[in-house]
RNA sequence: GCUGGAUUCGUCUAGUUGGCCCAGGACGUCAGGUUUUCAUCCUGAAAAUCGGGGGUUCGAAUCCCCCAUCCAGUACCA
């Protein structure tokens, strides 16, 4: 059996969109599972729509997931350029071998006359298709004589390679998750395969490439199955074997239909893109993954579940897992709408399942962006006591920081239902009680300051609360004894001190 | 418009050869519990007449036909 070689093929035209990196992952987990091989190719065949930086992009995203490539952009490998800008030279040769043999023609028709035709065939409700019943009336070399075609090219005009289609050929394509697939050629139009810039086209490019780099699987978006029978042909008219193919379902907008786009992401709040993005021309900011606290086996989880299962009810899935597990059979057919909250509770359980390492340094790492330290071991003994409650990683920050800095502000909503006359005197003799547990000891000093609060028949939501509001600014948190002992009580009593200054000037 | 694809709880989905499905799980929602608060956590509940309509069958989400809706493609873009 042939070795499954399958690639991952984006256009450096702009940040890898979610649903692109969803692609590549099934690509990669069908590699992995059946021992092949997972390359990079970039198609950057139109010059017009490059983007600097997209390239680097890209890497930098799968380096990020943990997604590894075995050969291509970036990499190399034996069957290299993996860049199609790179690889220029060597399509002509497959265009000429087209024509030469009937499959391909010479098409001299400017973009102006193929407008006006459109727009023609438009104001009849009709669509104008070059094919079989059009092609001998427009510019071409089937319409034209031999001598007014080597002419042309012998004048330098410009021209393009279109693709001729046999008329009424039904065309199968065999996809691994649709089954088969059937249309018939007078339906399609005679696509361009070589442009004028002397640069092939997608579909050119992409067959030539994957026959040459030897791809075994073609696992790409719904998005190209109505191409799927020009490729087919393609492969046909070259004779060689094609690759099966398998086209993937969309991702949705979680909000209406259609597919997930750039904006729904600004627009619903959450990041479209693994990292974030700016633009080089505008300057407009994309959020990502990665910046927006996400961890990347999180993400792959999540992506891996939108359009496929295991067809167990297993959905905690690190990448290995996902190799073993994976299978094109169990991906579905109908599109699957992007849902955050998922994501958010993927990401809160990838939280949890962090070494304590891991948690450390990411906690340091938030901690650096506000300008604070703390030993190791103290960010140990916070993270163990919060890490429960922090579902992205900037709330190591967010749910923490009165464990580093004393509250700037207090919560007005908490202390107009928490904060009442008297207030200020029962703390100060609380604080008194804490501050006399010597040495201190949190359950000592939980135990005395409740034998306080029920001696003297206070409401202990109102008076711990209030506490509370005077150590973190809000009600909200841990344990407040948990909180005293992290913080130290001479902290304690300068919050306090603080909390009724401020509250009660 | 044309062509192709898709259609099970709000969302992701299980359901592959018709009976074990008056449809299961997860997220979310709601209720209760835990807690000094918030969050977490635990327990429970509601939630899909399987897009609609016809068949076939003792029996259909699963097979057949028709219809509807949604999506994609329809560029010298990928």
């Amino acid at each position: 059996m042939k070795k499954v070689r399958v690639r991952f093929a984006p256009s450096p035209t702009g940040p890898l969109h979610i649903g692109g990196v969803r692609t590549a992952l099934y690509n990669y987990l069908f590699a992995k599972q059946n021992g092949g091989d997972f390359i990079l190719r970039i198609e950057d065949t139109d010059q017009t729509r490059f983007v600097p930086g997209a390239e680097e992009y890209i890497i930098e995203a799968f380096q990020w997931l943990g997604i590894k490539f075995d050969e291509g952009v970036g990499i190399g490998g034996p069957f290299g350029p993996y860049k199609q800008s790179e690889r220029k030279p060597m399509y002509k040769q497959y265009a000429d071998f087209l024509i030469e043999n009937g499959w391909a023609y010479y098409a001299f028709d400017t973009p102006e006359a193929l407008d006006a035709k459109r727009k023609e065939a438009e104001a009849q409700k009709k669509t104008f298709q070059y094919d079989a019943t059009t092609r001998g009336g427009l510019c071409n070399s089937i319409a034209l004589s031999k001598e007014e075609v080597e002419a042309k090219l012998a004048a330098g005009d410009p021209f393009v390679v279109r693709f001729k289609y046999p008329a009424d050929l039904d065309i199968t394509v065999h996809d691994l998750i649709r089954g088969d697939v059937t249309i018939n050629s007078n339906l399609l139009d005679d696509k361009v395969l070589y442009k004028s810039d002397g640069m092939p086209t997608y579909h050119l490019a992409n067959i030539v490439d994957d026959h040459t780099m030897e791809i075994s699987h073609v696992i790409r978006g719904e998005e190209w199955l109505p191409s799927a029978p020009l490729h087919v042909m393609l492969y046909k008219a070259f004779g060689w074997e094609a690759p099966q193919f398998a086209h993937l379902p969309l991702l949705l907008k979680p909000d209406g239909n259609g597919k997930l786009s750039k904006r729904d992401g600004d627009r619903l709040g959450f990041p479209v893109f693994p990292l974030q993005w700016t633009d080089p021309k505008s300057g407009d900011v994309s959020s990502g993954y990665r910046e927006s606290g996400y961890l990347p086996e999180a993400v792959i989880n999540m992506l891996a579940l939108l359009g496929w299962n295991p067809g167990t009810e297993q959905e905690m899935m690190d990448l290995d897992t996902l190799v073993k597990l994976f299978s094109i059979e169990n991906i579905s057919k109908s599109g699957a709408k992007f849902n955050l909250e998922k994501a958010k509770w993927f990401n809160h359980q990838y939280i949890q399942l962090a070494s304590p390492e891991r948690l450390i340094s990411m906690f340091e790492k938030e901690l650096i962006k506000h300008d604070v330290a703390a030993e190791p071991a103290y960010l140990q003994y916070v993270a163990d006591l919060m890490k429960e409650r922090i579902h992205f990683i900037p709330e190591f920050w967010e749910q923490t920081s009165y464990f580093f800095v004393a509250p700037q502000e207090y919560d007005p909503q908490a202390v107009k239902k928490r904060w009442k006359p008297g207030t200020a005197e029962h703390l100060r003799k609380m604080m008194n009680i804490i501050e006399s547990v010597q040495p201190f000891d949190k359950e000592t000093a939980h135990n005395q300051v409740m034998e306080y609060v029920q001696g003297n028949e206070l409401n202990m939501g109102a008076i711990m609360n209030s506490f509370r509001i005077a150590l973190v600014g809000a009600a909200k948190g841990p344990d407040l004894f948990e909180i005293i002992s992290a913080i130290g009580v001479g902290e304690t009593a300068s919050r306090i001190a603080r909390a009724i200054q401020t509250i009660e000037p």
